[in-house]
DNA sequence: AGCCGGAGGTGAACCGGTAAAGCTCAGAAG
DNA sequence: CTTCTGAGCTTTACCGGTTCACCTCCGGCT
């Protein structure tokens, strides 16, 4: 596509500085074998023309990329309002920068368009290795991407990420903890508005709520399934609140939808949280931005990114890499929960 | 990096077909020269072995790149609350896989740091152009940038992008839209809450207002300058609401700062649209979840994204390509604009 | 004097493609 | 029966780096 008008290459810089290519690659790179004088004298050249290897050149050399793949399957419209994905993309950027790696973004509209996508980088060497996200349950992209060989990192729990080594956030725990919590201010009919069931951490967290629920002899507990949207998160609450054995709390499964279920409650002169609470997951700046202030599971989705990132380096390196837990979601408390009204 | 385990090249395929890699070539190019049948086998050959070309290798032969540039200067977390630009991403995308292209994103931390990487991007041959965003006001990237020769172009009116071809909305127009009706329905103290007045479109809204209030004969206008977040658009509408002639009305810069404001006013106890009327900038899918719903100057972000890829390329392809505006924003009107009370 | 070793280079072979020139052969034109 | 033509391949020279074997000094040691 592109056709550079003018192009120096590393022989120019090396008849400039009077010396062979070999040596100009040789200063370039840090190794021993030109004197620091030489080496000046290069490197001189080098910023007097505006040279810096062509990338493609040397990856094709050296048979390796400094490029990293991260393919995310959500419609655009739902991911400029998840302010966890730029959230994950800048920690893994935060990790790039140091080691002069490049972020491939791709919004796909299917995992299977995923998975032709990542078989086309990994074949082409267009990435030296992906960041996998968004686990569906039996996720149809484990067992072509692994025949594969791509290197990967999976962002879910090692039941969902099938043999890729991963890194996740402790759900369960993180459910419970939310329900433990407003049932601890005496909520007994609290439900779950989440994503979709074929998503693994959904189904992690539905499992999880039950669980709870059952544990504190709570059976008032009901999901609803939803696609992540605001609107969909507000449909859900509307329906909630116009049921006979409404719920006095609801867990939502990210931020954007408890706003809606916030809106739909004023909407509906429904007083939060005097007459409903609502917590929210995630916790980007919007929980503080409402009123009352949404109540949230808060974790540091920068730093997984960023340690999601790492991983993949290692993996890339070829070091035994074991998968672990990151932070667990922690709760903070804000004005949207409250001991239900008597 | 990477240090692939096996690696089958373009000489396995030929060799399977029973043909020279220059064949293999011709094939996978689609060029004439080889036989329907020939080509067949080829395919076959390469399916088998699960071969697609190196893109290193293809794109130092044929001293191109098949990737594009974006480089986005905004703090992270405010990042993931602007729709806007996730929009804007998909909006690139959508053209990118017409052409078998690849975006490589960055988030930079100020504009001379996008200047070394626009430059080492370039000199490396790791992108074929650039989209530049979020022009300043006699904005620094311009002079070394085009001295460098990037291909690239410039999302913003023309006055700012220093001769890049550029794309922009016309935020002049808008803005005048957007006072006008708040001053047909009655409002005369009108606030602009926008963004740092160094960011050229901020500047440009501003001067709008101005004139267009000057033209209706008000002056009960006035600016407040934020730097885009949540955060900063509550506090700024806070000391409005506690301000002596306190307006009746406020135009956000974007939507989370007008979602701050209907935060602000709820614990305030301002009724909106009553005693006080509030429109946004950029309609996102928020705008539609609150109560009272934003009225909102809207337009079509993915639509703008996927116009200023098209413009990327006929830049790269040495058209002659000029700047144009694309569609502008309209208002829509929803529920937190109404009559002032008298 | 002769030999050795290491610092500081050089040169050529490669990496995996593309592109342009060259070769071959069947069939059409003269 | 030549000669020409062009379709269908092959050959070969790149593209711009990296790498490795090898060469050339120069000082120190025996």
């Amino acid at each position: 596509m592109s056709t550079p008008p003018e192009r120096v290459t590393i022989k120019d810089v090396a008849a400039a500085a009077g010396v062979s290519k070999g040596a100009v690659s040789l200063a370039f790179n840090h190794k021993p074998g030109v004197s620091e004088a030489t080496r000046d004298r290069i490197f001189a050249a080098a910023r007097q023309l505006g040279w810096a290897p062509n990338s493609s050149a040397r990856s094709l050399s050296r048979n390796s990329v400094d490029t990293i793949g991260l393919a995310v399957c959500r419609p655009a419209r739902l991911l400029g309002l998840e302010p966890f994905y730029m959230e994950f993309i800048s920690g893994i950027e935060s990790v790039l920068v140091e080691r002069d790696c490049s972020l491939l973004l791709r919004l796909v509209g299917s995992l299977e368009e995923e998975i032709q996508l990542q078989q086309r980088w990994w074949r082409e060497r267009q990435v030296g290795g992906s960041i996998l996200v968004d686990f569906h349950q039996r996720d149809p992209r484990i067992a072509p991407l692994r025949k594969l060989g791509l290197p990967a990192v999976g962002v879910g729990h090692p039941d969902l990420t099938g043999g890729f080594p991963s890194l996740w956030t402790d759900d369960a725990t993180a459910v419970a903890e939310a329900v433990r919590y407003l049932a601890a201010l005496g909520h007994r009919r609290i439900t779950r508005v989440g994503g979709p069931t074929g998503l693994g951490h959904s189904a992690i967290r539905a499992d999880a709520f039950e669980r709870t629920m059952r544990e504190l002899g709570l059976n008032g507990g009901r999901h609803v399934e939803t696609g992540f949207s605001g609107e969909e998160g507000a449909r859900a609450t509307r329906m909630l609140l116009l049921s006979s054995d409404r719920p006095t709390a609801i867990v939502y499964d990210n931020d954007i939808m408890a706003v809606a279920g916030l809106g739909v409650a004023a909407e509906m002169g429904v007083s939060v949280p005097d007459d409903l609470s609502l917590l929210a997951w995630d916790d980007s700046q919007l929980c503080r931005l409402t009123h009352p202030t949404l109540t949230a599971m808060s974790h540091d989705v920068h730093g997984f990114g960023a340690e999601a990132a790492r991983v993949l380096f290692d993996v890339i390196a070829g070091k035994e890499v074991t998968s672990r837990p990151v932070s667990t979601p922690s709760l903070v408390p804000r004005g949207s929960t409250a001991p239900p009204r008597r």
